[in-house]
DNA sequence: CAAAGGCACTTGTCTGGACAAGTTTCCGCA
DNA sequence: TGCGGAAACTTGTCCAGACAAGTGCCTTTG
């Protein structure tokens, strides 16, 4: 085994991994910049799937850090699902698993940009009123508490392709008086005031379309409609909003891949695409 | 800091972490062993949401390993979103987000067991014949290429749930004329014959029954179905399924759970519990 | 009484070393 | 020529130590 000092860089013209980089950032973690120069990499293309990295004594050298560092660094593209590999072979590079951060997979404005579409919406309604019996429950309250209701079409490059029937407890709603709902993302917004958004349970199902469905969406009522209900929670784990979006289903679905190394990950992607 | 030899149990007699189970287990590493009994104590309840693990020294000391060791094992829970944690402070219980293993995902009867169910199926028909074109795509095949095609009812506790449309390319669909498709999981079966089923991408939609599903689910026709289509590889990358699975909506749906921390992960569940 | 600072404790980062265990290459022998 | 086995190389596991950086508590000081 390869147990001499990684100090000298004999073999390194080709690959200064951490030398250009390490001079400009004033004090980022050496595993880190390595991850991501290796991750840039990756999607560059410099290594396309299936390539086998250096092995971990090159990139030592190369980037001036321990093994155990670089270590570091491989675990977690490993953990990503970037690369795979063996004992006694060099890491390759895995089959990539498409996957959507938090943000871009709670909100539909965010989703559509990162998809290279126009979001659009029209606010239909904008209430203060008395929960009903369902979304009491699921928003943890007593019945007939106040909540703030939205019903709001979302548009996709200027058509409509998803009607959203959202329930805010009051201490948020009432901040949505002051925003102007057809301008952009509420989920955004509601960040940006301080309100903590930190986790969503999702449910996806079909139903078909109802009378109010069926007007805003422009199809017959009946027509199967593919439905997420959300509920999204603070850190502290309190219920914050719960929705109702009924997607066109040949609008937007939803896409997961898994593989035996990884379970499955969700992604949400326009259905030209799938 | 803490920078004694961590090699006396002094304060062991609480939680003696390793000593019994290295002691029958041939030769697991130190580090998944310790991984294991930490997720152990929390699934148990041992310790519960909010609660402080303990600091990796006095971990070190129990489980009579390095701080490095153990730092391994707690890098592999926070992988798994099981614990949080900041600097400065002993890592602490997250909010659980369920998840499903690869082979729970991709078939229907595992799936089902594990979720208490009872799982089903009544083959409707098994046949050899030229792919049409849609699925002939899929498969990546060539227009008019024989593939095998199954239909099946799927049951969910002796109650239609799922109708099952499922191509297979020649080479894999052969063996099914060997198996009594009634009997239980597909899936299952070809992994015993060594056939390689490594990853899935699924795409869910909604569609309105047609005149099959019409018959065999007892639904009327044009009732919103949940469509799941899935596209199975081997390892090696080539497509070896492609199906078509349309679910009673009241019977099952799929549910994801995401958090700020961690990108989204899939389950399927039925209806009910959500 | 309240703010500031010090101290103990914690996790994060990084190094260097050692051996085990798996893979590949290549050379010598049958 | 083909096969076996050693050697070189790889990753996996584990240890010990050092310092940086963040947290919480308690004491001192104004």
């Amino acid at each position: 085994m390869f147990t001499g000092k990684p100090r000298l860089s004999l073999n390194s013209a080709e690959l200064p991994l951490y030398d250009q980089v390490v001079s400009q950032s004033n004090h980022e973690p050496k595993h880190q910049v390595l991850a991501d120069e290796l991750r840039r990499r990756i999607r560059n293309g410099h290594w396309v799937e299936g390539d086998a990295l250096p092995s971990e004594s090159q990139l030592s050298v190369q980037a001036g850090a321990s093994r155990g560092t670089v270590r570091q660094a491989l675990a977690a593209l490993r953990s990503e699902g970037l690369i795979t590999g063996v004992q006694g072979k060099p890491p390759v590079v895995a089959h990539a698993v498409p996957s959507q951060p938090f943000t871009t997979f709670m909100s539909f404005t965010e989703w559509a940009l990162s998809s290279g579409r126009v979001p659009g919406q029209r606010t239909i309604e904008l209430a203060k009123r008395p929960a009903d019996r369902q979304v009491a429950a699921r928003l943890e309250l007593e019945p007939d508490t106040q909540v703030v209701q939205v019903l709001r079409l979302r548009l996709l490059d200027e058509v409509p392709a998803m009607l959203e029937r959202s329930s805010f407890i009051l201490p948020v709603g009432r901040l949505l008086f002051d925003f102007d709902t057809d301008t952009g993302s509420i989920f955004g917004f509601l960040r940006e005031q301080g309100i903590s958004l930190d986790r969503g349970q999702h449910t996806i199902d079909a139903v078909g379309a109802d009378e109010v469905d069926s007007r805003l969406l422009g199809v017959p009522a009946g027509t199967p409609l593919l439905r997420e209900k959300r509920l999204t929670r603070s850190r502290a784990g309190q219920a914050m909003e719960f929705s109702d979006d009924r997607y066109l289903p040949h609008l937007a679905n939803f896409s997961i891949e898994n593989t035996s190394e990884h379970r499955a990950t969700l992604v949400r992607v326009p259905a030209s695409v799938a």
